[in-house]
DNA sequence: CGTAGGTTTGAGTCGGGTCAAGAAATGTGG
DNA sequence: CCACATTTCTTGACCCGACTCAAACCTACG
């Protein structure tokens, strides 16, 4: 079985063999999570990061208001909150969009990994920024993107994100989500999303069945979005290797 | 001469003598930068962290049709970009709102003394959560709220951030804010800003002078956003102290 | 089958954008 | 210290992208 935070770990830094085995041993307590489920709950206090083995989830806020509004899809080879044990408890939840299968990771077992393979605390770091990198490109999405370019911008990130991860290479690529959390990812309502979806369609940008939607031409997508990649990888050229 | 950076790691952690003197000599390298000069330009390589001493700058993006996404705000005693050594470049530029003086910090002093004091890396890190805390509220923010509450939870934020910080307590807070840096923060108009603020200004909850505002209102503001502080400073009870 | 979650479509509304002109402040050079 | 240029703010008229409400339609699944 391949471990996608293997797999991201070695864009960043070269692992051996014991060090495959000793994050495979971090990840010695999996679990699976129905759809719709939440992995954590909004103002919960959690001791544990969950390292998404499968599947996809999301982290999103809920307002008074009833509203709700997605901050970060996670995908497999994703950790969330790594840094948890500072907090006194979440600000935010994390709800399974699919059947998801994570690893709960104790943190201390993380820092004892960190502190006996300073390349793989590089590489984690280096993780985190990307993270941020992510988060900003989000804000400008939705501040300076109309729906059109916004929901071409996010298939293009997440078809980066995707790609040489679990997928397998050179087939198009699939996205489990519905238009309701399309919606509420780009700060948009569902049946606008619909809208947009439908002229993506009748473009032959994508195509689109219940509960999902599969990317016909990336390229397209990222020139309608002005899609620039390189907040998602700054350069791995510049990581030192251990 | 207050170091904003010393009030801010205070709140996470104690600080005896020889700890203020590092870092009092982390900052040995000031500079002044002009309203509207870059301290970094996107797609630059930088190899030294930027600590505000005073003023307010600003991270933000500019997309090809000319518009710009402000992404975050730096006050007095913010860090940018703390792990700069990792990244190729700046994804991104930082501009300078008012006249900003600025310590410029190399990445390996901070990292000696991350070693020698772990109260402060603690610290540190800690600023890293918050900071993507508010990067996420952000997202919410732009997403999910009309206008004139977005304007309010922008206020509510910078007026929570301020407390304790550079400004002396109790008076009125003044932003220094044109209502075009407001717009690009917010993902609004110049247009819709005044006249967001017309009906602020209406209510009687700021007032505001050409390049500037004050809050007079604080406790309406945040109730008509809907804001809760709580992701700026996730209790600090819950820290470590050295 | 029946039902629930998801999608599709239409009609109407409205928040916020755009364009444009003018008014205050502020700064600059003579 | 005044005349002019520049920013910033203000206001009005108009428009359009996205939201709302509502109904109907799939389709997977129990």
């Amino acid at each position: 079985m391949d471990n996608p935070l293997i797999v991201r770990l070695r864009r960043q830094c070269h692992l051996d063999i014991a060090d495959i085995d000793r994050i495979e041993q971090l990840c010695d307590d999996v679990r699976d999570v129905a759809r719709g489920m939440n992995l954590v709950r909004e103002g919960e206090r959690i001791d544990r990061v969950h390292l998404v083995l499968s599947g996809w989830a999301a982290r999103y806020k809920l307002l008074p208001n009833g509203s709700r509004q997605i901050t970060a899809l996670l995908l497999p080879g994703d950790l969330c909150d790594l840094r948890c044990t500072m907090l006194a408890r979440m600000d935010d939840g994390i709800v399974a969009l699919t059947p998801v299968r994570v690893a709960y990771i104790l943190p201390d077992a993380i820092a004892r990994l960190e502190r006996m393979r300073p390349p793989i605390a590089h590489a984690l770091s280096w993780y985190g920024l990307v993270e941020q990198a992510t988060m900003r490109a989000w804000i400008v999405n939705m501040g300076r993107r109309h729906a059109l370019e916004r929901v071409a911008h996010l298939f293009s990130e997440l078809s980066t994100r995707l790609m040489g991860m679990s997928d397998p290479p050179g087939q198009p690529l699939h996205f489990p989500l519905t238009q309701e959390e399309i919606a509420d990812a780009l700060g948009l309502t569902a049946v606008h999303v619909n809208r947009v979806l439908n002229e993506l369609r009748r473009r032959g940008l994508i195509t689109s069945r219940r509960g999902g939607l599969t990317v016909l031409d990336l390229p397209m997508l990222k020139q309608m979005a002005g899609f620039n990649d390189n907040y998602l990888h700054p350069a791995m050229a510049e990581s030192i290797a251990g």
